[in-house]
DNA sequence: GGGCTGTACTG
DNA sequence: CAGTAC
DNA sequence: GCCC
DNA sequence: CAGTG
DNA sequence: CACTG
């Protein structure tokens, strides 16, 4: 008998543990992130756990009678399992705790923040000792910092200005984004060369809170110099963060939203949709899939793996057709599950 | 034991 | 080139 | 760290 | 200063 | 950016 109960509501007040724990991982990745390249697998290791947890909608708990029962989730192992336990029943996990006294923890929030990677987070802790975000304001603003090799003129002001917009860190409502978006596609189609333009990204799924406006741009690449000229010159960013001529990425309008555009050929179209559409959990089980039939995905198509041949990417309906998949909708590319072989 | 995507852009 | 982001 |  | 990595 | 020429 199927409960006219939705999932939303169901779950909703029942995945505190979930909450909980998705961020200590997410804490935890920064810490080995922080350590350096050799524990950056690891560091991947315990943010896709982060993210598991954070789309699971189930509590944990229902899984946690076991180690070998949570073994089975997918990106669980035994390690992460047994630090799970430990939380449910102690409230803590002491490798965490360790990690916090050893590492200067208050810094590690910086890597949220774009431009700030381990590297430079390690070189602000080690030469200047700084420990947090007001160390780093402070050391700004008596220009401690320009002495240091890699801290040019150019990474100071990137620094700053990033430092000011993360605490207006805005994720938009979807439909103030579709207006956004809207508005960018109109500008952008008026320019002659642009053969084709769609969104992409969490806009194009209709997620609920919308982050950054992606674009895939179709164009042949002699246009695409001038087009970036003139996509610059009808939107007139507030600030561009990279721009080659391939790739575009600015930050536009009062509530400085990100948007990143992509140019592809037209061949390449439905490849570049599917990869920049996301998300991230679909992309990769799309790319896990593939693997196991000898092929490789990226953004520009399907790939034999043996041969390089390319059989597929103009479209993605082709390229689950070629997986041997459903199409699944956008709206519906949210994790790994609503990915289902064709029978 | 060994892979974990691959690419574009910056400074 | 190393670092960073996607 | 996880997963072949 | 422009070009390279 | 550091480095080179």
């Amino acid at each position: 008998m199927v409960h006219p109960i939705n999932k939303q509501s169901l779950s909703s007040g029942k995945t505190t543990h979930n909450r909980a724990l998705s961020l200590i991982f997410h804490k935890m990745a920064e810490c080995y992130r922080y350590m350096g390249t050799e524990e950056r697998f690891r560091a991947t290791a315990y943010e896709n756990v982060s993210r598991v947890l954070a789309n699971m909608k189930e509590d944990i708990s229902e899984h946690a009678g076991s180690v070998e029962e949570l073994d089975e989730i997918g990106g669980i192992g035994e390690s992460i399992a047994e630090k799970i336990i430990e939380y449910l029943q102690t409230g803590k996990i002491k490798t965490f705790e360790e990690l916090k006294k050893k590492l200067p923890f208050d810094l590690l929030e910086l890597m949220d923040i774009s431009g700030f990677g381990p590297s430079t987070l390690r070189t602000l802790h080690e030469k200047l000792g700084i420990n947090n975000r007001d160390d780093l304001v402070k050391a700004l603003q008596e220009n401690k910092l320009n002495k240091l090799k890699g801290f040019g003129e150019r990474k100071l002001t990137n620094m700053k200005r990033a430092l000011k917009m993360e605490k207006s860190n805005n994720r938009m409502p979807l439909q103030l984004a579709e207006e956004e978006g809207a508005r960018l596609l109109r500008l952008i189609k008026s320019i002659k060369a642009v053969e084709k333009i769609a969104l992409a990204g969490s806009l194009r799924r209709k997620k609920e809170t919308v982050g950054d406006i992606d674009m895939v741009l179709v164009a042949v690449p002699r246009n695409r110099k001038r087009i970036v000229e003139e996509i610059i010159r009808v939107i007139q960013p507030q600030k561009i963060l990279a721009r080659g001529t391939t790739k575009l990425s600015m930050i536009v309008g009062d509530r400085e939203t990100q948007v990143d555009i992509r140019l592809v050929h037209d061949y390449e179209f439905g490849s570049a949709m599917l990869y920049f559409t996301g998300s991230k959990e679909h992309n990769i089980r799309l790319r896990t899939i593939a693997k196991e039939r000898g092929m490789k995905i990226n953004e520009y198509g399907i790939f034999d793996v043996k041969t390089g041949e390319r059989l597929a990417g103009e479209t993605e309906e082709e390229m689950y057709e070629l997986l041997g998949l459903n199409y699944v909708s956008p709206e519906k590319r949210i994790d790994a599950e609503s990915v289902e072989t064709k029978d």
